[in-house]
RNA sequence: GGUGGCAUAGCCAAGUGGUAAGGCACGGGUCUGCAAAACCCUGAUCCCCGGUUCAAAUCCGGGUGCUACCU
């Protein structure tokens, strides 16, 4: 089945780009972004509106409960249900959103079997070796030493997972070379929107502007009046957190703001680091606010190239 | 006008004679179960000129700029 992906960095305008796609080629939406799939979350998340979701049909946004949280397995296993549903509808699933790790379980046949994570025993393991990331590192050594040789010494919490995946039965851990293998199912086509770095900045500064004013504070407060704290993957979403610190701190939200201007800029370079490794991925560059007609018709074209080929 | 202080990377900043800490930002990167996470990598010859010395960001003299106080 044909599965169109949109991505880019945040707030590169993806939401505006993939309802216009969702109305021209008769799809709905399957959101791949780590946040806005959470209730509760939606102003800090900067979700689709009401109305933008009357516009297209979006999944995966405002699912999940906050409290049951929802990893890249899930991840993998909810999307894929949802992407074959529509499909099997007649209609094209297009994945929209900036997670990386969540496209790539997405696109490649990647393989989530593994025995998942266990808070407690990665608490126990830490406390084993004094809290120290030598004896950590030693620890995973001692059992595979290929996994110690590839995962940084000072990365505590990649560490401790390989070690509970050997100590709960895997006598190595796999090279992972299924990130070159596509999902067999299905026939992608992965589109790119890229911005000028420092307009995609301004952009980031004056989405932060727009999402305070519309109440980040207030939503923040009312996450901590349903028993939310900073531990919940609810306040660790970027602007929730910063927001959650100054409160509790006593600080003025003004701090927050710059912090949050800044950890988010941080965060879209990241994606954009991320995304550039796939070779496969057609980039296309926006310009301006408006909508760019002339950008979203050179999109077009490429979507008809590859819809008139197979599959 | 006078007197004192300061001048080190984009920013903050240590270093008082032996060949430039650190933090932040910027940029680059890794990525298989909380990924908006976690982790890694990267930059200067110290305002300018002259002097002392084997050796100066560090001492001396002169300039320039900023700053504090005074008149």
């Amino acid at each position: 089945m044909k599965v169109l992906f949109l991505t880019g960095p945040t707030a590169c305008g993806k939401t505006e780009y993939a309802i216009r796609l969702a109305q021209d080629y008769n799809g709905e939406i399957v959101s791949a972004d780590s946040m806005q799939l959470y209730k509760y979350m939606d102003i800090g998340s900067a979700k689709p509106t009401p109305e933008e979701r009357a516009q297209a049909k979006h999944w995966l946004v405002d699912e999940i409960d906050p409290k049951t949280p929802f990893n890249v397995s899930d991840y993998q296993k909810t999307a894929r249900s949802y992407i074959a549903d529509i499909a099997g509808r007649g209609k094209l699933p297009i994945v929209s959103g900036g997670t990386g790790l969540y496209i790539n379980a997405l696109l490649y046949d990647m393989d989530f079997s593994a025995p998942k994570g266990d808070d407690g025993f990665r608490q126990r393991v830490w406390q084993e070796c004094g809290e120290d990331p030598r004896k950590v590192h030693e620890r995973l050594r001692a059992l595979d030493p290929d996994a110690a040789e590839a995962i940084h010494p000072n990365n505590v919490k990649r560490m401790l997972r390989a070690i509970e995946r050997l100590e709960h039965g895997e006598a190595k851990l796999a090279a992972f070379t299924d990130i070159e293998t596509p999902y067999p199912d299905y026939d992608s086509l992965l589109i790119g929107l890229d911005r000028d770095r420092a307009e995609l900045y301004d952009r980031i500064n004056r989405r932060v502007d727009k999402i305070l004013e519309a109440g980040l504070e207030e939503e923040v407060r009312s996450l901590m009046a349903k028993g939310f704290t900073s531990k919940d993957i609810a306040m660790k979403g970027i602007g929730y957190k910063e927001v959650i610190d100054c409160l509790s701190e006593g600080r003025p939200i003004e701090e927050a703001a710059e912090l949050i201007r800044k950890n988010t800029r941080h965060y879209a370079r990241r994606q954009l680091i991320w995304l550039r490794r796939y070779p496969q991925m057609h980039w296309v560059p926006l310009q301006g606010d408006a909508f760019d007609e002339e950008a979203y018709g050179r999109m077009k074209e490429t979507i008809a190239t590859w819809r008139k080929n197979g599959r």
